[in-house]
DNA sequence: GTATATGCAAAGAGTTTGCAATTCG
DNA sequence: CGAATTGCAAACTCTTTGCATATAC
């Protein structure tokens, strides 16, 4: 997905408008591979020369996880954190020291086949799975 | 370790004493395999026909993670759950709709592996991982 | 012009802290 | 007795809601 027609015809289907908030919500998105509370998204903004009410991000976070733009992750603290769901299933290192954030591919065949297990043996159909790795990083180490 | 001797030497040895509400804590931990959260803890305490204030409940919970009785879990949501220390590494499956969590036991090899490669490749320590699975149980399916 | 967005203040959930009163050992 | 523990109220972090005003289309 790339950030322009395709975005724009999301919005539109859902009766969203192409605000400025909403411009700077896709652009920060679409620069960072690391997921972004909303403290982050509006830090950022901010630096922009922009003024943005916490509750506008809030509100358009929310909006378009809702609408499949972005995803939630939780990564160990009480925030919410967001990223690109257009971007490939994938995992996080998260650095205890510096709280710095790593993305990870990783073949996933054996969580997989895991999944299926639980699916024969317990009955339990798996949507999702959240597996995140915690340490201390190249630099902080 | 069993809930007596070991536990009581433990709390000897930080300065805490056999108070009922600590002793109340031990038996819920003891007695549950489910992640607990504080008002989970709460609630199960103040069946007992005991009065206990959230604070104390808050205070205790920290206090045994610090010395190492019981561990924190992430279930997805805000609240933080806890459950015994002791018992051997495992994940969990928690239920979308009846917010339900069942333990699970998984071989970890290819996580260990994993591991192993993000050490490598990438200079990162990890201290520890989560992996929960979120889908829907047997009875909400 | 009208439906959608925004800002502000206030509220809500989960958790923590300060302090005086209480209890364990 | 003295240190550890408790309860209560208040504060704090993250997030949501209500409502009046502003803006996109």
């Amino acid at each position: 997905m790339e950030y322009s027609e395709e975005i724009f015809t999301i919005l539109k289907a859902h009766h969203l408008r192409l605000t400025k908030t909403r411009k700077a919500l896709m652009a920060l998105f679409f620069q960072n591979d690391a997921p972004l509370s909303a403290q982050d998204v509006l830090r950022e903004i901010r630096k922009g020369a922009r003024t943005v009410n916490k509750t506008t991000v809030y509100r358009g976070l929310k909006q378009l996880q809702k609408i499949g733009i972005i995803g939630t992750v939780r990564l160990g603290d009480r925030k919410q954190y967001y990223e690109l769901a257009a971007r490939e299933h994938h995992h996080h290192l998260v650095c205890l020291r510096c709280a710095g954030v790593e993305d990870i591919d990783m073949d996933e065949q054996a969580l997989l086949a895991e999944e299926q297990r639980l699916k024969r043996e317990k009955r339990f159909t798996i949507l999702r799975h959240s597996l995140e790795f915690f340490g201390l990083c190249k630099a902080c180490n």
